[in-house]
DNA sequence: TAATAACCGAGACGGTACGTCAAGTCTTCGG
DNA sequence: CCGAAGACTTGACGTACCGTCTCGGTTATTA
C-alpha cells in the first residue's frame, strides 16, 4: 500500500473541506453583497473556518479571489464540429451561461481590480486569462486549417475579439448578455475573419 | 442686467484651483504608484488641499476616482471623412493613443474596481461609459446612411465589438495596444458590418 | 443728535444683540445638551449669528466660554447683619441658588477645563475666580473685626474652605446640593473659625 | 485542580503589556505636554502600540483618561492613631503628596471634563470619587466612636469638607498646596467636627 | 506509547486608510 | 467696517480591514 500514498510530512494533515469551504464562501459573498463584503474575516466567518487556515493555503487575498475565480471558468473543449460557425456559437453559449451566473460582473470586477494591485499575482492571472483564451484560439486554427478562415487572419487578434465584447458587455456596460447579443456577435465576428 | 449674472449662492465660493489639483493628483498618483497608492490623504497632500475639502466635492473615495477618470476621455468627434473604414482608423486611434498615456490600464481597473464597489456611483459611470460609446455609434450610423455599412448591423453589438477589444486587452490582457492591433482590428471590423 | 455720539471710528458699527445673544446661547447649549454640544458652529447658529461676529468679540472657545459662565455668577454683597454665622448662612444660601440652576454643574466643568487647556485665558478666569472667593473673605474679616471670627484664622484657608464643598458635591461628587447640606457646612464652617 | 485554573476564553489573550504601556502613556503625556498632547494618535505612539488596541479595551478617550487617572489615586488606610487629629493629618499629608506629584491639577481638569462630557464613563468616575471619599469618612466614623469627633456631625457633609478644599485650591485656584494649607485645614476641620 | 509536528478555532496585535467633526481663518457679497 | 454665509486648513476622532502572531487544543506521523 506504500506506492499509492500520497506524500506527506508528519504532523496533522490540512482538512480538504477548509479548503472548498473557503472558496464558495468567497463566491457566495460576491454574489450576495458584493465586492467590498468580501473581507477576509466576512469569509472566514462564512466558511466556519479561522483565519490562518486561510492564510496557511493562500498568501493574501488577491490569490484567494483569483483561485475562487478560477473555479468558474470551466474548461470547455469545443469538439470539430465541421464548420466554424456553428463552433463559435458553442464558445460564445458556453461563455453567455458562464456570464450569467448570478455575480459574475462582480467577480470579474474584484479580478480585474486584484491583478493591478497585487505584485505577486501575476502568474495566477495569467494561468485565468489565458485560459480564456485558449478554446478561441483552437477553432480558429482549426478554421485556417479548414478554409473557413481566412489565412491572413491574425489569430491573436481575432482572438482578443471574440473574448472581449461580452465581458465589456458585464462588466463596463454592466449589463447582462444575452441570446440576441451572442447572436449578433457570431454574426458578426464569422464575417469578420472569412 | 440680471439675466447674464453667474449664478452663485451667499458664503464663500468654491475654488476652482481645488478640484482642479485635486484631479491631477488622482490622475499623477495612479501614474506614478499604482492604484493603492491613490489614498485619501496621498491625494490631499498632492494637490495642497485638506481631505475636507475634497470631501465636500465627492462624497466618497469611488465617485472622485471616477470623476478623474472622467477628464481622460476628451471627446474626440471624427468629422465625416467620406469613407468608413478611416472613420474607423480615426476612432482606434485615438483610443489607443489615449490609452497608450502612462497608468491608464490601472486607471481603468480602478474604475472598474469603483464601479461595482460603491453604491452610489453608478450615475457618473454611466456618464463614463456612454461617452466612450457614442462616437462609434455615430460613425456606424453615418455608415449606414452612407451605405458602407451593411443595414442589417445591429449598431450597439457592432459597437462593443469596436470599444471592446482595446480595453481587453489593455486590463485583462495587460499588454499596450499598438499601431499594429489596432490596424488589425480596424481590417476585422470594417469586413464585420459591410 | 451728535452731541450723543459715542466714539465710534468708520464703518459699521457692531450689534450689541450679538454679545447678548451668543452668550445666552452658549448657557443654553450647555444647559440642555451638555458640554460636548458647545461647538461654535452650534452657538453661532443657535443665536442667529455667525461665525465670524463670534471671533471679533472674543479670541477662542475658551474665553467666550468664560465669558458666558462669568455672567451667572451675579455679585452678591452681603450685608453687615451683625452676626456672621447669618452671614454665613447668607452667602452659602445664594450660592446654592446659583448652583442649582440647570446646567451649572457642566458649565463649571467646562470652566475648569477651558483654564488648563487655553494658555491665554488665565486673566480672565483669574477674574472669576477671584470674584467667588471675595465676599466670602469680607465677611470673614468683618467677623474678626467684630469678634465673632478667632484671631488667629487664616482666612484664606478658611475662605477656601467656605467656597470648595459646594463646588465639589456638585463637580466631583455630581450631586445637586441642598438645603441642608448647605445648613449643615455652615454649623461646621462656624464652629471651625470659631 | 480546576477550581485554580485562571479563566480565560479561547483566542491570543490580552498582553498586560500594552495596557500597562498606555495608562503610564497617558499620564506621562499630561504631566509634560498638558491635557491638549493627550491624542489618542500620541497616547498609541508613546505607548508603542496600535489605536485599535487601545479601543478594545476601553470604550473611548474618556473612559482611558478616567482608568488612568485611577492609577494615580492609591488606597491609603489610615491606621488607628488613638486620636483624630493626628489621623486627619496623615489623610491630608497623603493627598497632599499625591495632588504636588507634577502635572495632577491638568489630570483632575481632564477627568472633571471627562466626566460630564461622556456619556457612558459615570461607572468608573463613580468609583473613582468614591475611592477618594472613603478612608475620610473611616477616620470620621472611628473618631465618633472614640469620643474625637461629636455624635451630632454629618458625616457625609464633613467628608466632603475634608476632601474639597485640596483639589480647589489645586483645581479652581490653580496654586499648588502646601505643608502650611495642611496645617491650616487640620486645625480648622478638627475643631468643626468637635 | 510517547513525542513531535502541523493543523485547527479564536481572537488580540501593529499598521494603515477611511470618512467625519470641530476650531479658527479667509473670502465673497451686501448693508 | 460690520455682518451672514460658507469654503478653507489643520488635526484629532473612532472604525474597518489586512496580514501576523499567540494561545489552547486536536490529529496524524514518527520514534
Amino acid at each position: 500500500m506504500a506506492e499509492v500514498r500520497v506524500e506527506r510530512g508528519p504532523g496533522r494533515p490540512r482538512q480538504e473541506r477548509v479548503t472548498g469551504a473557503v472558496l464558495s464562501a468567497v463566491l457566495d459573498l460576491v454574489a450576495e453583497h458584493g465586492l467590498s463584503a468580501v473581507t477576509m474575516d466576512a469569509v472566514a466567518a462564512r466558511a466556519g473556518v479561522s483565519k490562518p487556515a486561510i492564510y496557511r493555503r493562500w498568501p493574501g487575498k488577491h490569490d484567494l479571489f483569483i483561485a475562487a475565480a478560477e473555479t468558474r471558468i470551466g474548461t470547455l473543449s469545443v469538439p470539430d464540429l465541421g464548420d466554424f460557425r456553428a463552433e463559435l456559437r458553442a464558445v460564445l453559449d458556453a461563455r453567455l451561461r458562464a456570464y450569467r451566473m448570478p455575480g459574475t460582473a462582480r467577480l470579474l470586477a474584484g479580478l480585474i481590480s486584484a491583478s493591478e494591485e497585487g505584485g505577486d499575482v501575476r502568474g495566477a492571472y495569467q494561468r485565468y486569462t489565458t485560459r480564456i483564451m485558449s478554446e478561441t484560439r483552437k477553432i480558429l486554427e482549426r478554421g485556417i486549417a479548414r478554409g473557413d478562415v481566412r489565412t491572413g487572419v491574425d489569430v491573436r487578434a481575432a482572438a482578443t475579439l471574440v473574448a472581449a465584447p461580452m465581458i465589456f458587455r458585464l462588466v463596463i456596460e454592466q449589463e447582462l448578455p444575452d441570446e440576441r447579443f451572442a447572436a449578433d456577435l457570431a454574426e458578426l465576428i464569422a464575417r469578420a475573419v472569412s
